[in-house]
RNA sequence: GGGGCUGUAGCUCAGUGGGAGAGCGCUUGACUCACAUUCAAGAGGCCGCAGGUUCGAAACCCGCCAGCCCCA
């Protein structure tokens, strides 16, 4: 083995080791553990945040898997409708061409060859962080299952009525060329401008003045709006304007909605182009005259505007208003625009004909699933997001004016039936008429709803469904709780009739060091690859799972990833120290054998057996790996190797235990770090055990030992590592240790431990002798540790060592004596609070007994 | 406007009502036979501010200040 751990070395043939050992039984035995991976969109390669996501789960099937559970964690990528769409129409422009060039079956078979390249390189990647999910039943959203699953839930929901088909406002991307659903819209603050705008009255009796932000779209004006509480224009309410530069007429009207605060109070109505005045022109039967087209451009109802695009437009027409004086002024003004989430293009609000799922119906149980705690949020704070949204949803726009997606079963007749069918109908039912499909694809994020079942078999009734769903635990990030967790959710209760999950544990995102979101437009995005290439998959997955408490972003900072390989290499080279000293096989460790050092680390490491447990349990992974970070560092590999030295070399009895307790303690050590850092512990199992360590069976505490009396050598080691440090001695120097007590309750035998763990060149326990005045010394609970060196001894500082050391002991002694004498505190703390507060107290005591005498004996001695 | 998060050491962040923690950085010393990717010793805190609940608050509640996110 080599000095420094090399995981380039290893990582590859661990790889190649674990390929098939994860694949879930068809008939799980026993209990169940399942997780369904949230897929990967194939448009380009994986990003820290799915290196996260896929580290989070893999720690937990691993442990699942290590505790006896029939363990599945399910596979796949997800088509992304747009994004697949925008990436591959973005190649074609490369060669001039554009996806009507190639017509759409054509399209459609770039795309997919696309999707092979990019699925490829995903599932590579995966792989390269070492994850354990069941590739054989690897899933994709556009494959035939899941296909299948899609078109009985559209085809279901629509003959529920709860599908529609509609002529609704909608948001539309100009430059994707399609609808989009309400949260696939990002709003974005930016300044612009409040135009405020003479409307002249109809009868010529003066004018109102309303204020826009949009002025383009007034010449698709069909009314003026005001609250119907607003005195400033209650008279004028059933009047008619005049619209500047068309001349149209339309009503005044009183709406609620109207905010009398905002502008003037009066404002413009444009049904065809605003999502608000849209809702007004039908509770007024208000006429929709669509003024900007699908490209963004002015349509012929424009007039002269006609042609223009719509920016261009607000210029023209907001000089045309000024020449005419209609324009009272311009104001600057904060207002939010919505831009596409693909594209970043402002999207126009369009009256279009659209499908539509009705969300009310289908809110309700998903509302209630969570408040019952059928599927419980963790961290629970995210509950409330996904209510808020729940109870506030609009209907969702269904239908995308894209190519690439699963096409809407819905086939027209030119005698104007619409039929929607599982199967491919052959012509109309009802006049035999030919039949034309609608042209549009579906919402990529309607095919990822059902994912956890669709994958698993349904609709049909297969074994993995019967057996693995529901799924245990969903794995995702908070900002997908509205696209995914929520509509996972419904349509799993409306079609499955249960829950898709029992947890949902939801994790923050990956940022840079700066905190800022890892962006391409930004450049500050760093590939896992990378650092998996440098630093070895196990440093990343240490690295993300201790960054953060759950559902708190991740600042990704190298200086992290440098002290996590940091670890991984202190485990290595610990390894390296137990297989040097081993010999042969190792002998079962007998309890009654065990010495002090091995009592103490048994009993420690029982405690982080428990502690890496319910860590798990409260899917507090991140304290988890700190759990087994702190017991292997700070205890096997400071406190017990160094003192094992020792014991290897005694006698052979004491050898063989010490072995027996090494071997013991690192492997259960690698069990309870293999989910977290995978690759390093089976490299290290396999050269003590045989078999896997990912099959291997979790440890388990096992009974009481007793490591008090180690825990009396290291307060006697830091004693003397104190001491010599304060008298600048070098670590190499070996200085006398003189214990003095008032009975030797088993000192005498911690004389070697001591010794060699403090680099002492005696200890000696002196019974109620007299100290020498001419030492340094440390006061402990049980006695004192003093070395006794004149030669480098200053007196006068160790007096003043033992003043500060009385204050601080005056201190801590008044602030319990305060505690215990408080009657509220005896009479309602917990018995057990009491009782350390009464031994603290001792402690104390006796500590600032201990210095107060030898303070008087040193100012007796010398006079000072 | 609505919903939510964060504020703890110089930096990044854990902290689950009962003696303020980690990593990095800093200071001092050491290549001690697993590891200098190491070891040892140390410095460094009105736990954002102000109230409240409690015998007891960094933690729970209310308000404020500062920063951030989501939704409309």
């Amino acid at each position: 083995m080599s000095t420094a751990y090399s995981p380039a070395e290893i990582e590859p043939r661990i790889r190649k080791y674990w390929q098939g050992k994860f694949v879930a039984p068809d008939s799980p035995p026993g209990e169940t553990f399942s997780i369904v991976m949230p897929p990967p969109n194939v448009t380009g390669a994986l990003h820290m945040g799915h290196a996260l996501d896929s580290a989070l789960q893999d720690v937990l099937v691993r442990w699942k898997r290590m505790q006896g559970y029939a363990s599945l964690w399910l596979p796949g990528t997800d088509h992304a409708g747009i994004a697949t769409q925008i990436k591959v129409e973005e190649k074609l422009r490369e060669e001039g061409l554009s996806r009507h060039d190639l017509g759409r079956e054509e399209f459609i078979s770039r795309v997919w060859k696309w999707k092979d390249k990019y699925h490829a390189r995903i599932v590579a990647q995966l792989e390269e962080m070492g994850i354990s999910c069941d590739w054989s039943r690897e899933r994709f959203t556009l494959d035939e299952g899941c296909s299948r699953a899609v078109r009985e839930v559209f085809v279901r929901l629509y003959e529920k009525g709860l599908i529609y088909q509609g002529e609704y406002i909608v948001n539309w991307c100009p430059r994707c060329q399609t609808a989009l659903s309400d949260i696939e819209v990002e709003h974005e603050e930016a300044e612009s401008s409040l135009w405020h705008i003479k409307y002249p009255l109809a009868d010529g009796s003066g004018h109102v003045v309303v204020a826009t932000t949009r002025p383009e779209t007034m010449l698709g004006d069909t009314a003026v709006a005001v609250h119907s509480g607003d005195s400033r224009y209650s008279q004028l309410v059933g009047k008619e304007i005049r619209l500047p530069l068309t001349g149209r007429l339309v009503p005044i009207i009183a709406d609620d909605f109207v905010d009398p605060e905002f502008g003037t109070g009066a404002v413009k109505v444009t049904p065809a182009h605003d999502p608000n005045d849209f809702e007004m022109g039908l509770r007024h039967q208000l006429p929709q005259l669509t003024v900007i087209d699908t490209e963004g451009r002015m349509t012929a109802e424009a007039g002269k505007y006609a042609g223009m695009d719509r920016y261009q437009c607000r210029k023209a027409l907001v000089a045309d208003l000024a020449a005419q004086g209609a324009l009272v002024k311009t104001e600057t003004h904060v207002n939010a625009t919505g831009h596409c989430q693909r594209c970043a293009t402002v999207v126009e609000p369009l009256v279009s004909k659209q499908w539509f799922v009705k969300m009310k119906p289908l809110a309700q149980p998903a509302i209630e699933a969570v408040r019952q705690g059928d599927v419980q949020f963790v961290p629970r704070r995210f509950e409330r997001i996904y209510f808020n949204w729940l109870e506030n949803i609009r209907d969702w726009c269904i239908s995308r004016q894209l190519w690439w997606g699963h096409r809407i079963p819905a086939w027209y007749c030119q005698c104007g039936e619409t039929i929607v069918a599982r199967e491919d109908p052959l012509c109309c039912p009802k006049c035999g008429g030919k039949l034309v499909q609608d042209p549009d694809v579906l919402d990529t994020w309607f095919s990822s709803a059902l994912w956890p079942f669709s994958t698993m078999g349904w609709p049909g009734d297969g074994e993995d469904f019967r057996h693995y769903f529901p799924t245990s635990v969903l794995v995702t990030g908070y900002d997908i709780i509205f696209f995914w967790v929520a509509r996972m959710i419904f349509t799993s209760l409306e079609f499955t009739g249960q829950a898709p999950f029992k947890d949902a544990y939801i994790h923050g995102l990956v940022r840079d060091e700066q905190g800022r979101k890892m962006s391409k437009s930004l450049g500050n995005g760093i590939d896992p690859l990378d650092i998996i290439k440098e630093y070895g998959a196990d440093t990343l997955r240490f690295t993300l799972l201790t960054g953060a408490a759950p559902g708190n972003d991740i600042r990704f900072q190298l200086d992290k990833v440098d002290a996590s390989r940091n670890f991984a290499n202190k485990i290595w080279n610990a390894a390296r120290f137990v297989l040097m000293n081993l010999e042969g096989d190792t002998e079962p460790v007998k309890k009654q054998e065990l010495d002090i050092p091995s009592r103490w680390i048994l009993e420690k490491f029982n405690i982080a057996v428990a502690g890496v447990t319910t860590n798990l349990e409260k899917y507090e992974l991140g304290e988890a790996a700190r759990t087994i970070y702190d017991f292997l560092w700070n205890e096997f590999c400071d406190w017990y190797i160094e003192a094992a030295k020792l014991g290897l070399a005694g006698d052979s009895g004491q050898r063989a235990m010490t072995q027996a307790v090494l071997k013991k303690v690192l492997t259960g050590s690698l069990q309870l770090l293999h989910p977290i850092m995978p690759f390093i512990t089976e490299e290290i199992w396999q050269q003590l055990e045989t078999g896997s360590i990912a099959l291997s069976s979790w440890p388990k505490t096992d009974g009481a030992y007793n490591g008090s009396q180690f825990e009396t050598v290291m307060e006697l080691v830091w004693a003397v590592r104190n001491i010599r440090s304060e008298l600048n001695l070098s670590p190499g120097k070996k200085i006398p240790a003189w214990l003095y007590v008032d009975a030797d309750k088993g000192y005498s035998e911690l004389s070697a431990l001591v010794c060699h763990l403090a680099r002492a060149s005696e200890f000696k326990v002196m019974v109620q002798e007299t100290k020498p005045t001419e030492a340094v010394g440390r006061t402990l609970g049980f006695g004192e540790l003093l070395v006794p060196l004149k030669e480098v001894i200053d007196i006068k500082q160790e007096m003043q060592r033992l003043e500060k050391e009385r204050a601080r002991l005056d201190k801590e002694v008044e602030r319990i004596e305060k505690k215990l004498a408080n009657s509220g505190f005896i009479s309602k703390a917990p018995q057990a609070v009491i009782d350390t507060e009464r031994e603290k107290l001792l402690d104390y005591q006796g500590k600032r007994e201990q210095v107060l005498e030898r303070l008087a004996q040193m100012k007796r001695a010398g006079s000072y």
